[in-house]
RNA sequence: GCUGAGGUAGCCUAGCCCGGCAAGGCGCCAGCCUUGAAAGCUGGUGGCGGCGACGCCACGGGAGUUCAAAUCUCCCCCUCAGCGCCA
C-alpha cells in the first residue's frame, strides 16, 4: 500500500519536472497534461488518506503492546508468585513491641496527617520539625551517595506534556492514575522517570556517551484511585511524595549487566541505613507492561508489620526509547539504534522514612538517627519532639493558657 | 499577555520578496600525501524502503492554494529582543 502511493508520487514528481523543463524552454503548456496531473494529485490524496488512516490505527495499537519479558523473569499469574531473590536482616536491635510510624509520628509531632487532609485532602500530610529535617537528610544522603556512584544530578520540570507522558508509557494506558492541569495540556509527573527519560527524546546519542546515568530528586504525584483501607493508614500510600530517581541510558548488549549494577546502587541506600529488606524478582503476571524485567526492593516496617516497596528497578529495553526516539550511533557510518533505558527509585520517600522511624525507635518515644544521616542533621543523634501548636493540642503538649 | 524579529541537515548560514531537484562553510569520518602529525587534496556525512541501480520523505508542526511549495495563504508550537506582569 505504501509502495503504491510511493509510485504515484514518483510519477507526479517526474511528470512535473518535465513540465517545468518544457515551460523553461518556452514551449506551450499542453492543458491535457495539466489536467492529467491534477487527476493524479487527487488520486494521491485519496490513496494517501487511506494509508494515513491505516497507519494511525496500527500505531495506536502498537502503543498498547507490552514489552516481552526477559528469559530470567519467573512465570507466574500475580504478585503471590514473585520470587524473593534475597532477604537481608536489619543491623539495628529491635525493641520488644515496635510501634507503627502513624503512632510514633504524631507522638513526636513530626507527622501531621490530620492537617494534611484539611489542607489538601485524604492522602496528603505534613512533615514537621525533625520529621521534615529527617526527610531532607535522607534525600541529601541519597543524592550524595548516587553522585559518588557517577550520576549527573538534574532538577527537571515536573509538569509534563502529553508527548513526554506517552514517550515513557504513562499514556495512553494510565491517564487516570495521574493528575492533569485544567487550563493546559500538562500533567503532574507521577515520577521523575518521565522528565529524566524524555531529557534525550528525539535525539541521537554518541556510542561513547553510554552508559549515561542521570538522577533527580522530585516530588511525585499519583491519584491512587481506589486505593483505600488498612494499607493507606499512615503515609505508606499517599498522593504526593518525594523520590530520588535513577535513570540509565545503556547500550542494548549491556543492559542486563547494568540492571544488576542499578539494583546494587539502590540497594546501597537501604543497606547503609541498617534496614531489613528483601529483593523481589517480579513474575510475568506482576511485571508492568513496559518492563522486560523488574526487581522490587521492599523494606520491612516492624511497627506496621508489613513489607513496603521503596524501589522498582527495571529494564525497559527499547520500550521507552522506541516511543520517545532515543537512539545512539556507534560510529558515523552506522545507523542509529535504540538505546535501552533502565530506571530505579533510589529510593522513594516516605516509605523509607516509615521504615527508618519504625526500625530506629529505641524505646518509648525515642527515635535514634542512623549514623550515616547525622552529618545531614547537624550531628544530631536522635529526633526532637516538635512543640504542639494551638488550642486543639491542649492536653497533649502540656501547654496551657497564659496565666498572668 | 502585547509588539517585533526569527526557526533550513550535528553546528553556522544562503535560498523566501519573484513557486520548478536545498547551495556553501564548520565539525566529524575515510582515503591520498607524510617517519608521525598538521596543512593540503579527494570522497563521505538527515530519515524510510530496496541486495542493488534507485525511489520516496524531510526546511519547527498542521491545513490550504497550485501540475508543482523551504518559497504564497491560514492556524498552532517554540526561540530571541523590547514592553507588561510576577516568586
Amino acid at each position: 500500500m505504501a509502495g503504491a502511493v510511493n509510485a504515484l508520487r514518483a510519477k507526479r514528481n517526474d511528470e512535473g519536472q518535465r513540465l517545468a523543463e518544457a515551460k523553461k524552454a518556452g514551449a506551450a503548456v499542453d492543458p491535457a497534461i495539466v489536467r492529467d496531473l491534477g487527476e493524479l494529485r487527487d488520486r494521491i490524496t485519496t490513496e494517501d488518506a487511506k494509508l494515513q488512516e491505516a497507519e494511525g490505527k496500527r500505531d495506536a495499537l502498537l502503543l498498547l503492546v507490552p514489552q516481552i519479558p526477559h528469559g530470567t523473569v519467573p512465570v507466574g499469574k500475580d504478585g503471590t508468585e514473585n520470587v524473593v531473590v534475597r532477604e537481608v536482616p536489619s543491623t539495628v536491635a529491635t525493641v520488644a513491641t515496635p510501634k507503627p510510624h502513624f503512632e510514633i509520628g504524631p507522638a513526636l509531632n513530626i507527622l501531621d496527617t490530620e492537617r494534611g487532609a484539611k489542607v489538601a485532602g485524604e492522602g496528603f500530610y505534613f512533615l514537621v520539625g525533625d520529621g521534615a529535617r529527617l526527610e531532607m537528610a535522607l534525600i541529601n544522603f541519597m543524592r550524595e551517595t548516587h553522585r559518588k556512584a557517577g550520576y549527573t544530578e538534574v532538577l527537571p520540570p515536573i509538569l509534563i506534556s502529553s508527548a513526554s507522558m506517552t514517550g515513557t508509557g504513562q499514556l495512553p494506558k494510565f491517564a487516570e492514575d495521574s493528575y492533569k492541569t485544567v487550563l493546559d495540556d500538562l500533567w503532574l509527573a507521577p515520577t521523575a522517570e518521565v522528565p529524566l527519560t524524555n531529557l534525550y527524546r528525539d535525539e541521537v546519542l554518541l556510542g561513547t556517551d553510554l552508559p549515561l546515568k542521570v538522577m533527580a530528586f522530585t516530588p511525585c504525584f499519583r491519584r491512587e484511585a481506589g486505593g483505600h483501607g488498612v494499607e493507606t493508614r499512615g503515609i505508606a500510600r499517599v498522593h504526593q511524595f518525594n523520590k530520588v530517581e535513577l535513570v540509565n541510558f545503556v547500550h542494548p548488549s549491556r543492559s542486563y549487566a547494568q540492571l544488576e549494577t542499578l539494583l546494587s546502587e539502590a540497594e546501597a541506600i537501604v543497606k547503609a541505613l541498617g534496614l531489613r529488606y528483601r529483593i523481589v524478582n517480579l513474575c510475568t503476571g506482576d511485571l508492568p507492561d513496559k518492563a522486560a524485567k523488574c526487581y522490587d526492593i521492599e523494606l520491612w516496617a516492624p511497627g506496621a508489620q508489613r513489607w513496603l516497596e521503596v524501589s522498582s528497578v527495571s529494564n525497559f529495553e527499547d520500550f521507552q526509547s522506541s516511543r520517545s526516539g532515543i537512539r545512539y550511533r556507534e560510529q558515523q557510518s552506522a545507523k542509529p539504534e535504540f538505546v535501552h533505558t533502565l530506571n530505579g527509585s533510589g529510593t522513594a520517600l516516605p516509605r523509607l522514612l516509615v521504615a527508618v522511624l519504625e526500625t530506629w525507635q529505641t524505646s518509648e518515644g525515642v527515635v535514634e538517627v542512623p549514623p550515616v544521616l547525622r552529618t545531614f542533621l547537624g550531628g544530631q543523634d536522635h529526633l526532637e519532639r516538635t512543640p504542639f501548636v494551638g488550642e486543639r493540642e491542649l492536653g497533649r503538649g502540656r501547654r496551657g493558657w497564659t496565666t498572668n
